[in-house]
DNA sequence: CGCTGCTTTGAACAACTTCAACTTCTGTGG
DNA sequence: CCACAGAAGTTGAAGTTGTTCAAAGCAGCG
């Protein structure tokens, strides 16, 4: 018998009920009965360690995930051999959902440090979404909302300057750092600066240079992984008018 | 009474089974009495006309919404006053699924040309899901393959080169065509430069050089809006490989 | 016919990349 | 516990690519 109502040595055995995630999850919204009966199909895997893969390209798809700590990058390999890292995915946050058309992982996710995940059987998933309205309701909106955030990612990567697409970095990471009841102005983070010029489409120097500016110009602390922000104005301003802002903060240093 | 089983003068009110979109919509893999009770909920609206919207930013979601004929870009105002435009939509394609999880429209869509749509109340569509388990695996499916897209093309604005990109955005329309049946190698892109440039993150004049770069280089014909392709490996090529197989372009011509 | 808006072209400039060297960190074995 | 090797990050200088600004060419439309 599964005893997922007890906390294991590991830590992984908890219950949705208990899962501190609980509203950034699937069970938002339901409750009591039915949630047991996600709780049911949920299957709580042992950790990955850092660098250890979730899931890779061309491999079927048969589950999605949920973060439960840690955290992973995905990534696609391109045609000349290199890596394009297409997301980051933080505690709460779902993985594999680009998968359910294809019927295979378009992408590679690998751990950026010990990370735990809840593996949710789809084929499952989808008849317990059959039964219960809500959690079809859940699902859809869960899935809406990657498909927004892609888009405001676009929406970053289409137009913006190397200033702009890291404040918008920085300043997406610490929302969802918010939102997951963490400090919002004091953070880890737990990808490299390679991965994060990958992601954004830029080269590690430039990125670098770029933490640099941002430190001088007293808007972060940035010591190795570990960053604080002392001027989310700032942030904000250079995320959004790009062009404009970067001649405001220039002349007003 | 509703009269969808006959095509009238507007040639808008076709039923489902009829319409020559059916294999890329909703309906594909339900047919019969399931397709009916799709049919009936869907509306068909009279076609916009160039410039006119299809729903604005901040509008309530009711519907989600397919495209029958013609084709809209969706865009969003950025802080500065500027668009950012986020897709093309053709035949066959949905709008509006992004909206789900906040409940209002995070982006404005308006008509490239006269265009008409399918209008699916959403609340009706959630009901007949609930009901017909393959329309709402279809319905997954189709969110699932708008997630993978917008990775594509994040994948894309994120690392290339001004040629990769175009390059990329002519083979994707080209696929789309293709797909709903029309030439691959010979359309009307209805969108400006502009728009194109906007979607590429790219300036206007580069996207001109760019168009008339490949034009001498034998690779497409570009006679304003009208486009032929006439050597697709080297726009694959291009889309792929950046900046390698650049220099071969380059040198070989 | 002459406007208006879209597209193209040219030249100067700015931003980002690349290449190369150097520093700092991390983890492993002696 | 220290030394060392490899990885990750930073910094500088030169080189490209794309942007910006300015102006001219073209199509559509009253």
């Amino acid at each position: 018998m599964r005893d997922n109502k007890i906390v294991d040595l590991h830590g992984i055995n908890v219950s949705c009920n208990e899962c501190s995630l609980h509203q950034l999850c699937l069970p938002q919204s339901i409750d009591g009965a039915e949630l047991e009966k996600l709780d049911y199909i949920i299957e709580r895997k042992k950790p990955l360690k850092r660098n250890e893969y979730l899931f890779q390209v061309g491999s079927a798809f048969d589950s999605i995930y949920v973060v439960r700590s840690g955290s992973l990058k995905t990534f696609s390999p391109t045609i000349d051999g290199q890596e394009q890292v297409t997301g980051f995915h933080l505690p709460g946050e779902l993985l594999g959902l680009d998968a359910i058309g294809k019927g295979h992982h378009p992408c590679v996710a690998k751990a950026l440090e010990t990370t735990s995940v809840c593996e949710i059987p789809f084929d499952r998933l989808e008849e317990l979404a059959q039964e219960l309205p809500t959690l079809q309701h859940q699902l859809l909106r869960l899935m809406s909302k990657e498909i927004f955030d892609d888009q405001e990612l676009m929406l970053l990567l289409g137009k913006k300057t190397a200033e702009a697409r890291l404040s918008a970095f920085l300043l997406s990471i610490s929302l969802r750092f918010k939102q997951r009841g963490f400090s919002s102005t004091e953070f880890y983070l737990s990808m490299s600066r390679n991965d994060i010029a990958n992601y954004l489409g830029l080269a590690v120097e430039t990125v670098s240079r770029m933490f640099t500016r941002f430190q001088d110009d007293g808007i972060i602390t940035a010591e190795r992984k570990h960053i604080m922000i002392k001027n989310w104005n700032a942030l904000q301003q250079m995320a959004g008018i790009s062009q404009l802002s970067e001649k405001v903060s220039k002349s007003s240093i």
